[in-house]
DNA sequence: CCAGCTGGGTTCGGAAACCGAACTCTAGCT
DNA sequence: AGCTAGAGTTCGGTTTCCGAACCCAGCTGG
């Protein structure tokens, strides 16, 4: 099974992961969570080949994860790359990479950015919980069960 | 900036994904979460390289993810790949790929396999949150501030 | 009106990563 | 001693990636 065709398995685990865990993929996508947009800010930013970063870009534009957005800039027509509502609901897997991050791989120097609810200021983080009781659980607490 | 030397950025988003987002560590956390654990079976399950997994494997043991147990199978010592705390502590980062995969990737023919709080039988989802209020979160409702 | 600059790419040839198949090594079983 | 099975390692050929160079459209300045 070449790589390409995991995302065609009938996973709802799969296939993201196939999709995202192409390389650069999920640093592209947190340099987009932390506003980045254009083109070459994505190339400076995270010194990715030009080839390799106009390929991972339409992919995600081809996926609906991002959107290639038009707009005027010193009078032409520019365009940027922006998170469609499929995108956007990707949150909580970067979230639930830096509250992995946090724990077992901080750096010394500490954080280079923060995170806070815009409402009340309190932190923000990842969780897994149950829809029924609220509780929230780690992976001892789940119960697999394959489907017929 | 190589690939590889992303690993050391002082970013506790980007480190993360660096390591997650090498081809096939995705998918092979996902197999390890479903239960599998010997080297037969990941490659098996998973149509990989024998050398590639024999790489990723090691990577994930170096970076102290899994641990590699010897135990004893009909008389005999055998190894088998385990999660350390550090590895069941991504539990999250796997549950919202899955929770995002059946919002926007669904197959037609359903899910693979169920999750269930053992306690309740409830479903299982992550979700953001505020630590402080409580509140469950969307990007929309975060404010990131870089760090001095 | 033509050269130059800038954002946003595409097109190379060489380097690195990946693949399947074959090989190795260790241990028990016959 | 020979066979089997798990767990890798090695090897030659194929993809994928990379940096650098090139392309194109639309101003800007001379």
């Amino acid at each position: 099974m070449r790589h390409p065709q995991l995302a065609e398995l009938p996973c709802t685990v799969a296939r993201p992961a196939a999709l995202l865990g192409e390389r650069w993929m999920l640093l592209l996508l947190r340099q987009v969570f932390l506003g980045t947009r254009r083109f070459e800010d994505f190339q400076s930013a995270m010194d990715i080949s030009r080839s390799v970063l106009a390929d991972r870009l339409g992919v995600l534009v081809d996926e609906g994860v991002l959107r290639r957005v038009p707009y005027a800039h010193e009078g032409r027509t520019r365009h940027e790359y922006r998170l469609t509502e499929k995108g956007l609901d990707l949150y909580p897997v970067l979230v639930a990479l830096r509250t992995w991050g946090e724990r077992w791989m901080a750096p010394d120097e500490g954080e280079q950015f923060s995170l806070h609810h815009k409402d009340c200021g309190g932190d923000v983080q990842a969780k897994v919980e149950c829809t029924e009781c609220g509780a929230s659980l780690t992976a001892r607490d789940v119960r697999v069960t394959p489907n017929a």
